[in-house]
DNA sequence: TTGTTTGTGTTATATTGTAACTTTAAAACC
DNA sequence: GGTTTTAAAGTTACAATATAACACAAACAA
């Protein structure tokens, strides 16, 4: 799958980001068999329309126009789903969620996000992750989830790129 | 200053700890200038009944108790404090707040955090944090804040521990 | 001691997330 | 095809976390 190692890249066809994540989704549901309703498709769609990661009440509008019960359980069920099958990202820091480019790689879910324009950039901690169980294992502590996320300013907002 | 290894020990004397970290943040308070005001080290001193990280809502009650005003606002504006001279950390997983072991040695405060017991402990991340950033900047990232935080099973929770 | 800054009191409200129950629609079975 | 079973979505109500805005008071600095 491309687009996967884009960085911090305002430039790029975004477009291709929502189709491959849709149709990604698609196929990994089918591959599963689960479903891949109205409302999941459309919740993984909106949240994709940008690399920002979306708050739960931020996607609710989008379910709204297109006639569907936008409560918040709605989204909250749809983003459940969606982030049990990894197909989507809880960043913890903002109560947000963002897509994820890479649903089929059994990983953690990393985060670079950058303050000034929200963009939210996945990286692989594959390594560090590994070096962070192997401490906690020396303390008897059975690692299952891990959340990495650093905050700071992206290259596209850094001030001499500005000036 | 002791007791910042403990690793997940439920037998430790932790008068100690409370005692010790009040003193940290009373000479640290002393050191910068600041105000370590009762609400302050009471909110500090509830923080550190226990390693378990507290919400901080969680905090109002001793508050009430001890006669101040205990709306939201009171208790936020301390950890707010807290937070910023290094005293406490936020684990973003869990809306709640836990004491530092050592709010002198500049660092990012990553935890293990026992989904049975709800105990948290501080663990040192500094090497994995720089290879974080070094990976980030070649991104043209530039990091401020980092969140390491790790949700698992500690030693004392184990089944066959409990067995 | 008079301003100025910092901390606290207070009210109100914003934001994020769930519980619990009902209804509908899809899938599985006969 | 019709029936049962299960999964998803609708709906109402509310819990939990966090902040805005303004009033007041205490500490500090000149």
């Amino acid at each position: 799958m491309a687009n996967q190692n884009l960085g911090f890249h305002s430039d790029h066809d975004h477009t291709g980001c929502i189709e491959q994540a849709l149709e990604g989704a698609r196929a990994l549901c089918s591959e599963r068999n689960l479903r891949f309703t109205p409302i999941r498709e459309l919740v993984l769609k909106t949240i994709w329309q940008s690399h920002k990661p979306l708050g739960a009440y931020e996607l609710l509008p989008a379910l709204a126009e297109a006639g569907f019960n936008s409560a918040p359980p709605t989204v909250y069920r749809a983003l459940d789903f969606l982030q049990e099958q990894g197909l989507v990202h809880r960043i913890a820091l903002l109560n947000a969620f963002i897509g994820c480019p890479h649903p089929n790689e059994q990983h953690q879910g990393s985060f670079l996000i950058c303050k000034a324009c929200n963009n939210a950039v996945e990286i692989d901690t594959d390594e560090v992750g590994q070096v962070i169980n192997s401490q906690a294992s020396k303390l008897g502590f059975i690692p299952e989830k891990q959340s990495i996320e650093v905050l700071g300013t992206c290259p596209e907002c850094v001030p001499d790129k500005l000036s």
